[in-house]
DNA sequence: TGGTTTGAAAAAATCGATTTTACGGAAATT
DNA sequence: AATTTCCGTAAAATCGATTTTTTCAAACCA
């Protein structure tokens, strides 16, 4: 996770509780379709409801909780037809992003995709918890685009990544496939520092398709 | 404004409190840069300290407002390059949108659309207030998209309107260019109408230009 | 019996008071 | 004279109590 998305948000109980919120959001911890028990979440994230309430509407807004007026919040069913929409604009957005990254990216860059592809592969091994390998990846694909110059670009890729994660999480562990998508990531660190551009291209969406194949059976 | 956002944000003073100040953010009653007096909201709209703060959290996490911790919230500053940025987003995403609009219109869109650019063309003249005119072309650009069968595609480009109204309607009136950009709505509808994707993708890139050069006055 | 009304319990939303933190000028030190 | 420290004011953030709304089951009526 970045410095300053720590820093942003650890100063206040709003921030602390919003950002707990959100991992275990993400990380399936409650259930797709459950209503949120305010009075509960109070005691079990030690907060009082202020700064609660500020945090679920926070997610209700990037739309990891969905809020209904006086029947308040809920975690959002995952669906098929919605994976299908997250990953054709992944494809889209993160093919428009790495082109503009490979023609803004510097020498900083270069070294940071170097770093982060270097840190992610460390991390395959066994005795890495999964949250930490989880954080590496983020990072990874945070740093191969971050180049692009386009500030809303990524902050629209940050959201859909999220958003596929709800989904990838909640799907069984795919050895073979797991072991294919590494090797990507070797192969994706390579053609940028090549500016390969059609190539790498190619190769991003064939990712995040079969990321899609993965976290498919997590819909239903 | 949709029926349901008026429904969803109509039954709590927090959603109140959101339309309405996300509607004086967009009108410009508040200065790019300012920092918001939390106790003097309180007063103007009526609202008690937690729904206000709910709602600028909500705000915030939109990209209408910029939050630091301990230090309250202020009105983001309006800058060229992010003007550029929302503009190129803008014709990226509202082009992949329009295309699947036609793909996957029906007939119901197709009068949706119809009734839209009339309404917006009726609303032209000088006795409507501008407020209302600004509803009916946030409208009328929706309705031209709602039917490209992707939630968060719809979700991304409502958000840029947003951000791009937040300059044009800092900027100076231009007669000259208003007339022009009317005009296109018109052909628009036409356009989708006759399903010509080609020349609707194209008009639409010009009309996100033509709007950016109206609006680039209100930087700096 | 099927459907509607009612009322108590639970949950959400809101409020005003309290606590915590930042801000800015004056005093003090180098 | 410039920088740092201190302290009073003002603002933000948080808390717990109160108000409002929903929920759901039992009672009631047709």
């Amino acid at each position: 996770m970045s410095e300053e998305f720590v820093q942003k948000e650890a100063n206040s109980n709003a921030g602390r509780v919003f950002a707990a919120l959100r991992e275990d959001l993400l990380n399936g911890q409650y259930q797709a379709g459950e209503k949120l028990a305010i009075a509960s979440l109070r005691d079990n994230y030690q907060v009082g409801l202020s700064p609660l309430r500020e945090a679920l509407s926070r997610l209700a807004a990037v739309g990891l909780l969905e809020q209904e007026a006086q029947r308040g919040f809920r975690v959002p069913k995952l669906c098929r037809e919605e994976l299908q929409d997250i990953v054709d604009l992944r494809v889209e957005l993160e093919g428009m992003a790495i082109s503009r990254a490979l023609r803004y990216g510097d020498s900083t860059w270069e070294s940071e995709v170097l770093a982060a592809g270097h840190r992610l592969k460390r991390a395959d091994g066994e005795g890495v918890p999964l949250a930490d390998w989880e954080h590496l990846h983020t990072q990874f694909h945070a740093v191969l685009l971050s180049s692009c110059q386009s500030a809303w670009m990524l902050k629209f890729i940050r959201q859909l990544h999220e958003q596929f994660d709800r989904y990838r999480r909640q799907a069984p562990r795919n050895l073979a496939m797991r072991k294919v998508l590494n090797a990507q990531h070797e192969d994706l660190v390579t053609l940028a520092l090549a500016r390969n551009e059609v190539e790498i291209r190619q190769l991003l969406e064939r990712h995040i398709r079969l990321s899609h194949e993965v976290a498919l059976p997590s819909c239903s």
